[in-house]
DNA sequence: CGGAATCCATATTGATACTG
DNA sequence: CAGTATCAATATGGATTCCG
């Protein structure tokens, strides 16, 4: 065991991380509040933005983005229907640690290929 | 389209983020991180660290962490074999960004939780 | 002690077709 | 345009057994 730092600790410093890590971590999300960042966009936008993405995925990432407060819906009942995703304040301070953890990985990312190469090698 | 932001530019810019936000992103490496950030320890040690880490998991997740170059594997010829893992340079490097965005995850847990609600509410 | 191997349940993703 | 519904493929995670 870690003697200072009991499971109750780990529990209440990290393990309320992973949820957030999760839902950010997941296949879609990150590159949703890029393609949110300078302001609304539509489904279909969003959706040739990332260019990869299935409808299905990307209304699932969405809803789950919705749900947690990170980006808002707005439909205008207009005739074709339009809707219009937002970044809400929320939404947006994420951005800083998000940013700042996508500057480590661009740093280090020559680093971790090596690593991996270096790794299947040895273990050929 | 983002005028201002090609496809290419999202995936030099964000796409390099999703795989390590994939790594740290899961269900245990996090853990395994706070579990090593004092310094090495044994296999079993971080079992228990963790508590309810299968170890099948807790082996694939250290495996995954070595190839990315996070952290080391030392082997001790002993009876019984002692086994101590820790982090790389690299791999505590990466425990400020982290723990930056287990600040923001803390910061807003609640609202997060609140929003939710709030969600699954209107969307009885 | 520190695994590897196997089996099984569930979750995630993608492809396709259809709708108001 | 912005979804929903369904099915199939894959990924992920847990439980159990066995081993040097």
């Amino acid at each position: 065991m870690i003697p200072h730092l009991s499971n109750d600790d780990l529990l209440g410093g990290c393990e309320a991380v992973r949820p957030i890590l999760v839902r950010i971590g997941d296949k879609w999300s990150v590159l949703i509040v890029m393609a949110l960042r300078e302001g609304p966009r539509r489904f279909n936008q969003i959706r040739r933005d990332i260019g990869s993405i299935s409808q299905r995925m990307l209304t699932l990432t969405l809803r789950g983005m919705e749900r947690d407060g990170l980006i808002s819906r707005k439909v205008y009942p207009t005739t074709p229907p339009r809707v219009e995703y937002a970044l809400t304040e929320l939404g947006h301070s994420l951005r800083g640690p998000v940013e700042a953890l996508g500057a480590w990985a661009i740093a280090n990312e020559a680093e971790i290929v090596s690593a991996q190469t270096r790794y299947d090698a040895e273990n050929a």
